[in-house]
DNA sequence: GTGAAAGCGCTAACAA
DNA sequence: TTGTTAGCGCTTTCAC
């Protein structure tokens, strides 16, 4: 590759005139070089590495009607997400997805209400192709702008309807919150334990509701006193923690519906002088390096898939693009399967 | 506003026809409407209304050579201080004020080495404006490839060659680090406090050595043993606590380069039997909420206006995208104040 | 297999 | 003040 053009960017044209072909031909290989005799694409090719011309989006964009862009919608009451490891290792994963696709991520963070306009207008104005967006509230006005706006949308978790025979159906991409939380109760029924607690999640949240669900489906006519509800927080994890102990002094499991509260309520056990596993055998969900790595003992936990999670939404919708043009069916959701690790504390 | 038409967008042509006047006028309406009458100016509004009308982005970005969007670049091993609540706050403050300028947000996430090629080949692209990078590093490719690109770029936070007397000047907004931690010292020594230690941070960023360096400022010949570094994190504090009350028992006062430290900190402080701030005043930096409303005793801290970064980040470069047209000079970087928040720790 | 030519939807001179 | 017109740089029929 030498020098570039001093001036303004060289277009097709001059690719073009310098491999001295039409500019079709110039445009055919830059595109991939299919039903171009091999001499020319390779002269092509150094005209291109020569002039270090690089296709101008916009004018691809004008007439290709595709804008290889995809909006990553993080919703107001979300916005604390983004300082979730949790949240930002979704959008790694989405970002590498998309960046295997040469398909750009164009952050839209609404800071309020009024936003809605901002994005409804946004989405609307064919900056993109679709769009994914994050937890969905009961009400949220989101599906209802990205479907008015005609943008392909995948979302992440389940929304909160779509257990009711809403008529709104959406793709989503989440964890089997149920099915691992089945699976972390069981192992501990399992391992013997008969009085097996659990602390749940904030429960205007289907991964919490979901992981709850799951608790219940095996310990079907526990007492309501071995359930106590926290934040997703270590502080809350604690607090549950404390009042479960209160309640029931004679509890010899908890299943905490993520790892930062089980890292709560492992710290008040040691201050209450249970040891764990010998008297509490704990299990939390996600399986968060952070988290999992700095408690004592180490936390056995459902593992999720996070990184892959954030994959799969943007494959799903890139996928769905793909069709669109071929006139099929939208994006099915996808469950992602999880994993009991097991560890010390369980 | 009445239904849009059924199939493709409506254009501005269609817009014209249906207001009864030219493109051109349409154009300009749509762009705001200076020098149309305003009968005119009416009856183009009511046509975009019924029609539902909305510009074509990449027809107008294709003759107005402007993309309307702006690249956050974070840089791999960046990449954490996504999870980072400083981190999430200064793309929000930028999110915001780009939104008031009607530009996007692109967000270039660099997940290896391999991806500063493709960095350089969307920059390149002409897909945006203007960038936006994060901490340099020494031998950081960044500035290179947006400068080869043509790209205007304004950096978060001080990069690191750029006290010595390197040529690469960049445009960065930064908070006063060195006299933020002067002010804290400064603080401690007039509260009678006579043996000030620092928890440094990590010692090739540098916000940690700017506030080394204001310690130092303050404290010229202190006992090197004094000082103890840590990696920014609770953990970290927590640790270069014990090692510093190992050292130097007769301690009377801790400057943490960041909140995080400080809280780890005053938790071996009370472990210790130290009482805060009777035997030890402690101060932090940073003034995170989610830090400094749950110690005990309230953490005393340096606050910076970390939304204002962002935003103040992003002015500079929309500034610096207008003057370019008018040819003007780059945007000159900007030290931003910290405030000393006094609580109950010192 | 390759080239010529017709736009994609918009803005900005320039004329009127 | 308003309209006419010439592109912006690219892809894509459609002839050859």
């Amino acid at each position: 590759m030498s020098e570039p053009t001093p001036g303004a960017r060289p277009t097709l044209e001059a690719v073009a005139a310098r491999a001295g072909v039409s500019r079709a031909t110039a445009s055919r290989v830059v595109n991939g070089g299919a039903g171009v005799r091999s001499p020319l694409v390779e002269k092509v090719r150094r005209a291109v590495d020569e002039l270090g011309y690089v296709p101008n989006h916009a004018a691809r964009s004008l007439v290709t009607r595709r804008t290889g862009a995809v909006a990553v919608i993080i919703a107001e009451p979300e916005i604390r997400i983004f300082s979730d490891p949790f949240f930002s290792q979704q959008i790694r994963g989405i970002s590498k997805e998309l960046t295997a696709h040469d398909t750009q991520l164009v952050l839209l963070l609404l800071e309020g209400p009024g936003d809605y306009d901002r994005i409804a207008r946004y989405l609307a104005g064919g900056h993109v192709d679709g769009a994914l967006a994050f937890s969905l509230h009961t009400d949220d006005p989101i599906p209802a702008i990205t479907q008015r706006a005609g943008i392909p949308t995948v979302y992440g978790g389940r929304p909160s309807w779509t257990s009711a025979a809403d008529q709104r159906v959406v793709p989503y991409v989440d964890a089997d919150n149920r099915g691992g939380a089945r699976e972390a109760v069981r192992y501990l029924r399992d391992l013997g334990r008969r009085r097996i607690a659990h602390i749940a999640g904030p429960l205007d949240q289907t991964s919490a509701t979901d992981r709850l669900d799951g608790y219940r489906d095996v310990l079907m006519d526990e007492d309501p006193a071995l359930v106590a509800a926290g934040a997703f927080t270590e502080e809350s994890g604690a607090r549950a923690m404390a009042e479960l102990l209160d309640r029931c002094p004679g509890l010899d499991a908890v299943f905490a519906a993520n790892d930062l509260m089980a890292a709560g309520a492992l710290r008040v056990l040691k201050e209450r002088g249970r040891s764990v596993p010998g008297d509490v055998a704990v299990v939390g969900f996600d399986d968060m390096d952070a988290v999992v790595g700095a408690t004592d003992p180490a936390l056995t936990t459902v593992q999720q898939d996070v990184d892959g999670q954030g994959r799969l939404m943007a494959r799903l919708l890139l996928r769905g693009l793909d069709r669109e043009r071929e006139g099929s069916a939208a994006p099915a959701s996808v469950i992602t399967p999880t994993t009991l690790v097991r560890r010390d504390s369980a």
